[in-house]
DNA sequence: CGATTGACGTACG
DNA sequence: TCGTACGCCAATC
């Protein structure tokens, strides 16, 4: 359904396998707005409220940087949480971000 | 309705 | 290769 566009960014990272990470403009894309990758970050930024917990640790930006780190609730969380699901994390710098790349309009394709 | 902001991305120098 | 400028989309003031 055409939910809000929020709403979607959340849906989309929840659906995020463990232990693998996207970018804000693959979800973005995936949403048929390929420019909208700033809304997407915008949509994180009220993730926080979203009751089912959207997993935004598993969001970076196209380097594979951890841009948001800063917005979490400690800014080692989100590279600790990487870390747990077997994402190498190296100063803010996910490593092997080609390999745990996760892009929705390839993956979930169509 | 207009202006500003933001967890981005691409282009240009 | 690195740094700066501009553009895009949605939300907020």
């Amino acid at each position: 359904m055409e939910n809000d566009f929020f709403l979607q960014v959340y849906q989309v990272a929840r659906l995020i396998p463990k232990g693998r990470v996207t970018s804000y403009g693959a979800i973005a894309k995936y949403l048929s707005s390929p420019r909208a990758s700033r809304s997407v970050g915008y949509a994180m930024n009220a993730a926080h409220n979203q009751k089912p917990g959207v997993p935004a640790h598993r969001v970076v930006n196209r380097n594979g940087l951890l841009t948001g780190k800063h917005h979490f609730h400690s800014p080692s969380e989100m590279e600790e949480k990487l870390e747990k699901e077997g994402i190498k994390v190296k100063k803010d710098q996910v490593q092997n971000f080609d390999k745990v790349l996760w892009d929705p309009s390839v993956e979930l394709a169509m």
